[in-house]
DNA sequence: TTGAAAGCGATACCAG
DNA sequence: CTGGTATCGCTTTCAA
């Protein structure tokens, strides 16, 4: 790697002119500036980054906190989150954290070690531990003064349970996220209002993870459980693919005899068959807006919406039955 | 954030003194490593990355390389890298560049800023633009002495193929993933010999991609220009999902009179209905070993293996007809 | 408008 | 064994 005072060198000037001429700060004569310029390009000259960070105490890089990368919402928000952060001249260091509290820990440190100059983070861990370091929550959003983009989970929860009571609904489950997912309780609380306006009676099954891993046990559990459920408003479009794939063993037909409305839309669900009915998630905004809010924080100081919220929109597709016109 | 010059006042000690006894190197008496241990848990210290990445002029920063972290395949490979170099100390500085050239030198260039100490890749770039930088490939592998982690893709065609032969084809098609992608060309070699040794007659087509946004309506084309297909080799699970679905919509009945295989085994093959058929790679193993493959080098400068093949295995699912019996 | 020099925080050489 | 000091590459005073 060739270094600044090469390029002084070649150029015939000091290193802080060269220095003030790439980074266009202070005066630098015309004259200078182009011989500096000549001995950039003639030597394919970039500076270290490192160099720069230890000085200014803060580096181009970004850390990423997710919980699960497997989880195929959230590669849709990395992307988002560095097509961003890309944008601006940021960097991800990626922090896959797997719900693990002391990893979280760790990477927090590993990014303090490395000078970063802000946090995103889709994980609901403790917002102390973040230290000095700026930050943006997204998705999994505490209900208090932090810095976040989420999208509208309350609409959502609405939304999935019209779509379902407009469909001649029998025997209705929801399926509830995690407890310790705040916008799940928020789903819920969304789907129970429109519910009871509606006066029907639902049950409720409550899981307790996101993780792939354990959407077919889930799924299973579920069926056995309810085996006459008609109608499933489930907690996110994994398990929905779960539940439907255990209800189509079990013979049940969809969407004649069994209706399934799923949360997040992500890639896949318009791929199987039947297409997933869903309440999808700007997930890629979610991240993209995200890296947006932190770099405004990080470089204008402050931001005049600490808080984006996203619209959800509703994706009709063939795990639910037709419209019940009469309504 | 404290430093270690804090440190070596608090422990009355030189700096020299604090950073043997971090670092083990050299002579510390154990009086004066008690005196170091004491103020160092007591300031909470720990060392900043950046100023000693600037004095070695290297980093303990791995830059990963992914050609499309939306597809579900590379998501598995990261987490596996992840977990491999976090195993020897190492962070993951994350570039998804989204097969384009321009953005690849792009990252290159970043994570020579940064002092990173190796790269790992699954793109199919062009090695040259590496410069000193140490590397290791995944899954797509030239053919030459890179230091490369693979999965063994002429098997895994054969095994392909072989699962069709066996299940009475009528009309069969192979669906050839991207010219530009090594494995594509292996996998095919290996379907190739087994339905030329079955004397079994197949058709190719011929994808353009790997690309999600792109799989329904190559599958769309595909169905078209083969109507009356029975038995598909499927280029990879996505696509073979996408064709699957394409082909439940046609009215085809899976596995009666429409049998498919696919390549990867995504968490999700096995979620949708009918299962996927298809043959696994280790896409976790294939990220955690050369995660490991590249600390090696980094560490012992020296390698015995440098190219590492991992098995695959065949997936047995409802996307297949059973198979026959007599042969 | 320029350059010399003092950091940034850690490492490692070398003299004591 | 220990501590002073040069060094990594860059930024930023400050004096000229």
């Amino acid at each position: 790697m060739t270094t600044i005072k090469e390029v002084a060198k070649l150029a015939g000037v000091s290193v802080a002119t060269v220095s003030r001429a790439l980074n266009n700060s202070g005066y630098v004569s015309e004259d200078a500036r182009k011989k500096v310029e000549a001995a950039v390009k003639e030597l394919n000259f970039y500076p270290n980054e490192v160099a720069r960070s230890l000085y200014q105490k803060k580096s181009k890089l970004i850390g990423l906190l997710l919980p699960d990368i497997a989880n195929p919402f959230f590669p849709l928000i990395a992307k988002g989150v560095e097509d961003g952060v890309n944008q601006r001249g940021y960097s991800l260091l990626l922090g896959n954290v797997e719900e693990d509290i002391e990893k979280e820990k760790d990477y927090l440190k590993i990014f303090s070690q490395n000078n970063i100059a802000g946090v995103i983070s889709a994980v609901q861990g403790n917002t102390k531990d973040f230290q000095n370091m700026p930050f943006v929550l997204l998705d999994r959003v505490k209900s208090d003064h932090d810095f976040a983009v989420h999208s509208d989970d309350y609409t959502g929860g609405m939304m999935a349970a019209e779509t379902i009571v407009a469909r001649k609904p029998k025997e209705i489950v929801i399926m509830v996220g995690p407890k310790e997912v705040p916008s799940s309780a928020v789903r819920l609380a969304g789907n129970q209002k429109v519910l009871k306006e509606s006066h029907l009676d639902y049950q409720l099954f409550q899981t307790t993870s996101f993780k792939l891993e354990e959407a077919e046990e889930t799924a299973e559990q579920f069926l056995e459980k309810f085996p006459d459920v008609d109608s499933v408003i489930a907690s996110n479009d994994v398990y929905a693919m779960a539940v439907m794939k255990e209800a189509l063993k079990r013979g049940r037909r969809i969407p004649e005899d069994f209706q399934i409305i799923g949360y997040d839309d992500m890639p896949f669900s318009r791929m199987v068959y039947p297409g997933l009915t869903t309440i999808a998630q700007p997930a890629y905004e979610i991240g993209y807006k995200g890296a947006e809010l932190l770099c405004d924080i990080l470089e204008k100081g402050f931001v005049e919406n600490s808080r984006i919220q996203l619209p959800v929109t509703l994706k009709i597709r063939e795990s639910v039955r037709k419209k019940d016109e009469n309504e």
